[in-house]
DNA sequence: CCCCTGACGGGCG
DNA sequence: TCGCCCGCCAGGG
């Protein structure tokens, strides 16, 4: 049960099936937040430490890592790749493809 | 109390 | 198609 705004989001981000992934955009949406793309990413930003929360499956809109600085090195793109997504510079190849929406496809 | 910033996104020129 | 600007929520100085 979520006491307040971030657990809200981790609780959707720990939904993400593996394989996939989603975009902050895409989880603001689903909470109400339309625009509160920055306000998912910031909440991520705190969830440092939780190690079960797959904040590597959160990617912008563009498909890029942006976080990847957060995880050191390549680490966000290796334990990407470890779920068959595939990665170039940054960016995830397919990402439509592998993109998966709260609000299309949880639903 | 005011201003700035941030793992973002959409609109407009 | 690319680039700039504004809007979004909340915390910190």
């Amino acid at each position: 049960m979520p006491e307040n705004a971030f657990d809200d989001i981790y609780q959707v981000v720990k939904l993400v099936p593996l394989g996939r992934v989603t975009t902050y955009g895409a989880i603001a949406a689903y909470l109400g937040r339309k625009g509160g793309a920055r306000f998912v990413g910031w909440a991520m930003n705190a969830c440092h430490g939780d190690a079960s929360i797959p904040a590597h499956r959160v990617v912008n809109r563009n498909g890029v890592l942006t976080g990847k600085a957060f995880f050191g090195g390549n680490r966000m793109q290796e334990l990407l790749e470890q779920e068959g997504i595939v990665v170039k510079n940054d960016t995830i190849v397919d990402f439509k493809k592998h993109l998966w929406k709260p609000l299309t496809e949880l639903l």
